[in-house]
DNA sequence: CTGATCATGTAACCTGTTACATGATTCC
DNA sequence: GGAATCATGTAACAGGTTACATGATCAG
């Protein structure tokens, strides 16, 4: 559960609001992390179920009340108890992928239309990190808070290298899409239409797996369960836990 | 509904079952989009009763029976229609860069040991990507879908691409850190204590952002509204549409 | 006999987004 | 007067994961 760290993190800077904590999450970790004001309400209740912080609701005449939350001793330990953890990984989820994996059935000059859109795209993403990276040295000395601006930068460089490698990709993949030769492309008859070539093409599968490098081989085919999904055979799985 | 497309995609190079269908996704797309069969059947029924696909139940004596799925004509189109139109980009969510974010709370040793964590996963995936172009290769082959093979080794390239600019920015941080001065980790006493700081923040950051360069500035205070989410004014906001 | 394979599903749950509701104040 | 600000929430929905249920056959 990152959201409910991630907010245990901003009340150990400081006693905050709800309200306060999304306008953190804008400001500064929005290019890693969202969070909306109806998530985040509710998890500062049970976030205050569990002892990790306080509130103390601060009464205003002319504004709405506030609910002020602070982090306990016990919300301090979870914290650092959590970040000193190995992190979790996200499975990737890459629609712009499943666009090219499937690119044959699109003419070449749509496929390179949509690797277009997504370069500009990233582009964009990566001229506002460039910005970031000021924005944060400026930030946090308004804020007293210099003694961040390491870890806050390094969260930017890591944004900035994969949306840089990002770019790169897409550019290099309108060039090779380019200069691929036209036959492959809207094609509408594919290799097989048959259940039993689905079949024959599984089977094959798993006599390429047992021809290949690198790993343990496996005597049979591997099936959908949930063991051999960890245990990650010969195929390319590699976004969950080693 | 990027998995529903994904899945015409693949029936799309012949009649399949579910069953099928999920090896084909740990064989060839795990790399960037994830199903459980349990998400699979009900989306296949959907796609059924949307007249995008359609089902013949494949009796057989001595093992299951299988429901074969075709595409339709009106799925082909919607196939094309979506594999043309822009990307979605999904919201980044790492929760690394939370742990690097709230470093400051860790020793220096623990951080960097949370860092060495994440760089080995990181090399793990690098190196399955790097047999993958080799299995793509064989596989293509075996099922005769030779003309797929540049478009899906170009996902593993995009793949590659990504996670080794992870694995040097992972390495980079690592030196970065241990050469930090000691003072800024294990971080008890921060900037601020109290709710006013945190308000007279909000004031600096906008102070801030009224200085820097290359976007439009905003008069005062950005709310926590809707409307300039999307506006996106001074702050790295940059994993939604331009 | 145990566990894997083939094959289909349902239900509960978790996380996150969008939409809706409220209501005073302040800025243009 | 209308939009934006401050400040809190609820409800519905969407997408995905985990767990559970069934049941036959085949390999070790």
């Amino acid at each position: 559960m990152s959201l409910k760290h991630a907010l245990l993190g901003f009340i150990n800077y400081g006693p905050m609001t709800g309200y306060e904590l999304k306008k953190f999450f804008d400001t500064s970790v929005a290019h890693f992390w969202n969070a909306e004001l109806s998530q985040i309400y509710p998890a500062l209740k049970q976030l205050e179920g569990d002892g990790l912080v306080e509130m103390k609701v601060d009464v205003q005449e002319d504004r709405p009340n506030r609910k002020v939350y602070s982090i306990t001793e016990s919300g301090r330990r979870e914290l650092i108890d959590w970040l000193g953890k190995p992190a979790d990984r996200e499975q990737v989820r890459e629609p712009i992928l499943i666009k090219v994996f499937f690119g044959s059935s699109l003419s070449k000059q749509d496929l390179i239309a949509v690797l277009q859109n997504c370069a500009d795209e990233t582009r964009t993403a990566v001229t506002y990190l460039e910005h970031a990276h000021l924005f944060v040295d400026k930030f946090v000395e308004a804020i007293g808070l210099q003694q961040e601006a390491l870890f806050w930068q390094l969260t930017i460089d890591c944004g900035l290298k994969v949306h840089r490698a990002e770019l790169e990709w897409s550019e290099d993949a309108i060039q090779k899409i380019k200069t691929a030769d036209d036959s492959i492309f809207e094609n509408e008859q594919h290799g097989y239409d048959g259940v039993n070539d689905v079949r024959s093409a599984m089977e094959a599968l798993d006599r390429v797996k047992s021809l290949l490098p690198g790993t343990r081989q496996t005597p049979s085919a591997r099936p959908c369960t949930k063991e051999n999904q960890s245990s990650r055979p010969l195929t390319f799985h590699c976004s969950k836990g080693a």
